[in-house]
DNA sequence: GCTGAAGTACGACCGCCGTCAAACTTCGAT
DNA sequence: ATCGAAGTTTGACGGCGGTCGTACTTCAGC
């Protein structure tokens, strides 16, 4: 039964500020999330404007994924990511909006 | 002149989000900045509350001092710590309330 | 001056993480 | 049914960063 597709999402309340901010100190990811913030609205995986392989890019989807920050599901052969905004501000009050906004200001 | 004792602290328009982030993704830097973000007020280096030898505390107070998140300064053999809060806040709005409230939160 | 206390500097070690290539899977389209 | 596009998985490699011990420096106090 193609079993689910969809990946495993965690609570925000098992994620801890540890995962999170070992999740934002890579560069590639976090241009993959202020990407996202910026667009508002779903980006696939290959829509990114990244400069690291395909394999490694699944690597840091990964990361994000299970720190919380972004939920992946499928559409087609595409993998469709989204900010979990909401939930990851009540988690971790204004931390997404400050490493989004710095991020922002040093390009 | 005993020369200056004192180490260069960085301008904080020269920091730069990556540096601070690496800077507080390690726990016992954060730690110590959430430590000092309490006491708001100095503490030496011996005064805090971690678990690593001297050499590898020494290591971390300069990461942070180069992050420009504490200034540090010599009272006799001393080395006095202080966070940079105002400054800091200024070049990385919001930043490290929402790191340390998080830290806090985690204890 | 000595001695001890507080840090620093220097190497060395080790584990982790970002990176990639290659093989594989899953789906859509022809 | 076949092919290609989109991601994933696995394994390997390389470098960087946290850790420590040891030796060194600087200051305070006796």
């Amino acid at each position: 039964m193609d079993a689910d597709r969809t990946p495993d999402h965690p609570d925000l309340r098992e994620v801890t500020l540890q995962r999170v901010l070992e999740a934002l100190v890579d560069p590639v990811r976090r241009s993959i999330v202020t990407q996202l913030a910026t667009a508002a609205g779903d980006i696939s995986c290959g829509g990114f404007d990244i400069s690291v392989s395909k394999s490694t890019a699944t690597h840091h989807f990964r990361v994000l994924r299970e720190a919380g920050l972004i939920r992946q599901h499928y559409a087609g052969t595409s993998r469709l990511n989204t900010l979990r905004r909401a939930e990851f501000d009540r988690a971790f009050p204004g931390l997404l909006d400050a490493v989004v906004t710095a991020d922002r200001a040093s390009a």
